[in-house]
DNA sequence: CTGTTAGCGCTTTCAA
DNA sequence: TTGAAAGCGCTAACAG
């Protein structure tokens, strides 16, 4: 009977070893130094293979200057097709770049952002995109001098400087509102998300915007925020529908409230012209108009940005703006009814 | 006029030199060594805010044994929203488990799986999950000898032993027979995704099973494959929907097919009983019927197998499977045309 | 073209 | 309870 010998991962100097070369020979040899004969190279290259030699990163990265290959990106929750999307299009850009991603969720928690970010940093990762959560992002202060690039996504920074890729929220909603007065409504009610998001206030603000270069004049009871359950969703419309004052347009600011409602009250959302904010899968099917952009380009820019910051760290960081484009698909274009 | 310094990354020596130790009890400090004095370790936890130090998990990492907190996830796509759900319930888990998850798609190209995998190795990831698309991974025997723990989501590995959690494809689809028939369906189509996908064929072999069990004949004609593009389905639909041998119910096997024949051909749809493989958001309001199970909950899983693997390194690779459910909505619930 | 030496930043003996 | 010294695996600088 022979015993096994416990399999234990090859180090380059047994690949060195096994090749009859020093370490630094074989290090050079595969990263293909033009500096090494074919014929070493190759010896060095069966010798990796045989013992199937994998370099530890690790190591490589330390020595080199402690900088990686990864990059952080971090968000609320991959589950949400939109988070995913903007993920997806990072990912093809820094992929091609040979660059990784390495995701992490704040679980909707802005205490865990921070936490988070700075495993990531640990990591020594090349750049961190960040969808934020927290309202104060002065802890990456230091980060940001060290020349760290840091990319914030869908919304801004706050209390500090750093690039960013935002959505036109204002100008898409007050487009919005434009679209349904041009059909002929005056009383256009708002569903809307949490108002201790950014976007959310943003989109609030570009309603007023609306209703104000349209001459309408502002009315709360028209607004309703929602924290985001099914429950409190259905409860909102409802009240906003059975009041005297009943809007003849909706719009909601966002697609989780958008599939809320359609799924709790699709009936009742057909007896008023809809417009929601952002696209989602088979709006097209269910004739849902929205104010749109691209979720997977959004990512791809958001990548791309954070290419040109690693390229040059010490220029000013950039604010883009991503316009909306507004999807006619018959649900806003009802005209009001007749009350 | 004074010259800023360029800001550097402060060491863990720097640490010490400010708190007046040596980088040893530096160390010890940080990680919250008992055997450090409690005067000693505030002055040291004190000189690294001050510096803002943040420990190089690099180093770390490589001085300690060389394994890292990050787990590797491959998959195809992260746009599909089917990926995304799984990698979700993965990282919740693992987030619980403090450890990161670093994704990485092979944009369905098998030759590139490999080679993502094999950048994961190097960075030293702590177990690999995999949901995979080559049809060869005897290239992860070495790694599986090293202990490495390996986690096939989805579909089994081939040419390899290792964990692996699948859904009860053919069991799925057999039931979805019976259920047909059990409204009077005798003509039964199968709409498939390409045969390459092992799930696509575990599918097409439980449609077989249902049919015999059910006293059904087999019949070629009533089975389309699909390439997976809009109009390769609408063409496929057609075909089989215009045929003098038209089926009365028809089951799509998977979530992107049927997304794609509602948004090509919704109302002909309508003409048939339909039931799919996969649930999608909004299908509830669709009212289309499908064979079910929970995606998040199958990262969850796998996450949890993961874990447990990484407990229990030499015991035999587990193989999971995980039921489906048939939920009815409507669309499956027709009867057959007087035809 | 190749080898020797040193050291990336950290933790872990071992000794005091 | 702390410090000195060694070394994780790799690559870069410097010789030769």
């Amino acid at each position: 009977m022979t015993i096994l010998p416990t399999p234990s991962r090859a180090r380059i100097k047994d690949v060195a070893a096994l090749a009859g070369v020093s370490p630094a020979t074989a290090s050079r040899a595969l990263s293909n130094d033009p500096a090494v004969t074919e014929i070493t190279k190759k010896r060095v290259i069966d010798a990796a293979r045989t013992l199937r030699f994998r370099p530890n990163s690790l190591a490589r990265d330390l020595r080199s200057g402690g900088v990686t290959t990864a990059i952080g990106y971090v968000m609320q929750d991959l589950a949400n097709p939109w988070y995913a999307q903007v993920a997806a299009g990072a990912e093809e850009i820094f992929r091609k770049a040979g660059l990784e991603l390495i995701v992490a969720t704040t679980e909707e928690d802005p205490l865990r952002e921070e936490l988070v970010v700075r495993t990531m940093l640990e990591r020594r990762v090349q750049a961190l995109l960040l969808i934020p959560l927290s309202d104060d992002h002065s802890y990456l202060e230091g980060e940001r001098q060290l020349g760290t690039p840091l990319i914030f996504v869908d919304r801004p920074p706050i209390n500090l400087t750093a690039d960013s890729i935002t959505i036109d929220n204002r100008g898409g909603v007050a487009e919005g509102v434009d679209h349904l007065v041009n059909s002929g409504h005056r009383r256009i009610g708002l569903l809307s998300g949490p108002e201790s998001l950014w976007t959310t206030r943003e989109r609030f603000e570009g309603y007023k915007l609306g209703l104000k270069r349209n001459d309408i004049e502002f009315d709360p009871t028209l607004v309703k925020h929602s924290q985001y359950t099914n429950e409190s969703v259905d409860e909102l419309f409802s009240t906003l529908m059975s009041s005297n004052n009943r809007p003849s347009a909706l719009i909601s600011t966002n697609n989780r409230l958008t599939v809320s409602l359609l799924q709790t009250n699709s009936e009742m959302l057909e007896t008023i012209a809809f417009l929601g904010f952002d696209d989602f899968e088979l709006a097209d099917l269910l004739k849902i108009s929205v104010i749109s952009y691209d979720a997977v380009e959004l990512g791809r820019q958001a990548a791309r940005l954070t290419l040109e910051r690693i390229q040059r760290p010490l220029e000013t960081p950039k604010q883009i703006e991503i316009k909306t484009v507004l999807v006619p698909r018959g649900s806003a274009e009802r005209n009001p009814k007749n009350v």
